[in-house]
RNA sequence: UCCUCUUUAGCUCAGCUGGUUAGAGCAUUUGACUGUUAAUCAAAGGGUCCUUGGUUCGAGCCCAAGAAGGGGAGCCA
């Protein structure tokens, strides 16, 4: 088999991108399309656009031709030269096909990888094999890029990345339920006198849990390193059946020394800039392909469901303006006297400062009052966390949440509380238990310093840039209550 | 967890007031054509009408329970 790697092999990528000088080259990629025994549509993974590899079926074993079936995987040896065709700029002019792996149609017939649309619900259920069509292709190809620039933007401005654990011992990060970690038989496990299972004998001699977050463990390290950022899985047990919900999903957050939340907010939005351009600028076509599946799907939908500027106009928005800066208490102000509430149209009607903001709320201030992505700080004490730095009104923290059209609230960062009695006091006064959290607490006694962070959800990153609806549709393997197939 | 919608061919769907042998487009197969671009033209094959139970002379259609999936809410990133 002459299939070993060398010189003359190629990405599609790069061959799209070269000159039609009949070089002789070798792709191997699967087949999208087998048009008139002649055009073969070939895709590598490496682009969204496919090679037009074309054969003179007079000059190929039939044998050969038989098996030139949509999904078989195949090497194409020819000439590269000018397409006679008008819809593509190259193509190759193959002087010898491989089949690598065979694809049985009446097979293929049964899976989404049969050529015609296919609803992405369907998709779902076929998550092994859904990456191979256009759509996941794409939007895979743009996670990926978006997950590069992401250090790339911490490691150009001198962040350090901490892995922080995936497995806690601490109950009490407070982001949600957790996921228990145990290595005791669950039919028969070690039990206390008073009934209750005895962790003591368990792998590590306690109750430990999957993370809901390295928030608190990148503090410490922000204290040595001054900045870092984490950038990994995350668990959260939650019943959450939503659309921006996943139960294993990614988080990236940063944690500076030093800084104050004006910082924090001139950080995060400086930072969602940079990944949004550099996805727009190093992926353009998978972007442009998903502003026109975007448009295809807008069209089955009522006027006022469809986006409000294509794709691409909308990342390059999020690049150029201001994120308007708005304090919790104004935030009220605007919502008390917008016209839903005042109509009744909410269903949760605001009535007085202090009340927690719904979702509808935060749509109307992010899509109808000031169209374009809002930051809300200054929050209530009593719905934040309890290590948010105490204003010096005693009634609100240094809290700020991004919120973005389509998506809601995108990033939640704070300043952290560094004065130990203040925190010791709010860990008191919100049940958190000290014993849980000492390391945390007692970090605070040694050059205890202003500091700020934040955590961005990735794959509500991901939902934004490439505009697709569903959280499970960003993410490989989506798992969620009820569903850990694959 | 709550509200709501959906489930009919491989896929997307239609199926009238409960009435003979359940249809269409795409996909697949076969043939024709051979510079196509979601190729085109012709023909063929393809059904546990989600499951269970009930009402009825008769159920894809009505009723009940369950299952799976979508959308929305809550919680959050």
């Amino acid at each position: 088999m002459p299939l070993v790697y060398n010189i003359t092999m190629k990405r599609i990528n790069q061959v799209l991108e070269s000159e039609p000088n009949h070089a002789e080259i070798t792709v191997r990629g699967w087949v999208r399309s087998f048009r008139n025994d002649r055009f073969i549509a070939l895709n590598d993974g490496s682009t969204i656009h496919n090679l037009q590899c074309v054969i003179e079926p007079a000059d190929h074993d039939q044998s050969i031709l038989d098996e030139i079936n949509v999904a078989a995987a195949v090497a194409v040896t020819g000439h590269l030269t000018e397409s006679e065709g008008s819809g593509q700029r190259v193509e190759l002019q193959a002087t010898k096909v491989v089949i690598l792996g065979k694809a049985d149609p009446e097979d293929v017939k049964l899976t989404i990888l049969s050529p015609k649309r296919h609803s992405l619900e369907k998709l779902r259920e076929q998550a092994h094999l859904r990456v191979r069509t256009n759509t996941f292709g794409a939007v895979m190809r743009v996670r990926a890029a978006l997950s590069f620039a992401i250090h790339k933007y911490f490691q150009e401005k001198g962040f350090y990345q901490a892995h922080t654990p995936i497995i806690t011992g601490s109950d009490a990060e407070g982001a949600g339920e957790m996921f228990r970690l145990s290595t005791l038989d669950p039919k028969n496990p070690p039990i206390n006198e008073d009934g209750s299972i005895n962790y003591k004998e368990d792998f590590f001699e306690k109750e430990s849990n999957l993370t809901v977050s390295g928030q608190l463990e990148a503090e410490t390290y922000a204290m040595g390193l001054g900045q870092v950022y984490t950038f990994g899985p995350t668990f959260r047990a939650e019943n959450s059946n939503t659309s921006r919900h996943l139960a294993e999903f990614w988080m990236i957050e940063p944690e500076v020394a030093f800084n104050d939340l004006d910082a924090n907010m001139d950080l995060a939005e400086d930072f969602i800039k940079y990944v949004v351009s550099y996805a727009l600028d190093n992926c353009a076509d998978d972007i442009e392909f998903l502003e026109n599946r975007l448009e295809q799907e807008d069209k089955q939908k009522p006027q006022n469901e469809r986006s409000p500027m294509p794709l691409r106009e909308k990342l390059k928005f999020i690049g150029k303006n201001n994120f308007k800066r708005v304090s919790y208490t104004e935030a009220i102000d605007i919502l008390k006297n917008s016209k839903p509430n005042k109509n009744k149209k909410f269903k949760y009607i605001i009535e007085e400062w202090g009340a927690d903001l719904q979702s509808e709320h935060e749509r109307y201030l992010v899509e109808k009052h000031f169209e374009c992505p809002v930051i809300l700080f200054d929050y209530p004490a009593k719905i934040k966390a309890f290590y948010m730095r105490l204003n010096d009104d005693k009634k609100t923290v240094r809290a700020m949440d991004i919120l973005f059209p389509g998506i809601g609230e995108i990033v939640g960062g704070s300043q952290r509380e560094e004065r130990y009695d203040v925190l010791k006091q709010k860990m008191a006064d919100m049940h958190i238990e000290e014993a849980e959290l000492w390391w945390y607490l007692e970090m605070r006694k040694f050059g205890s310093v202003v500091h700020s962070g934040f955590g961005l959800g990735f794959e509500r990153l991901v939902m934004f840039v490439t505009g697709m609806g569903n959280v499970r549709d960003v993410i490989p393997y989506p798992r969620t209550p009820g569903n850990a197939e694959f």
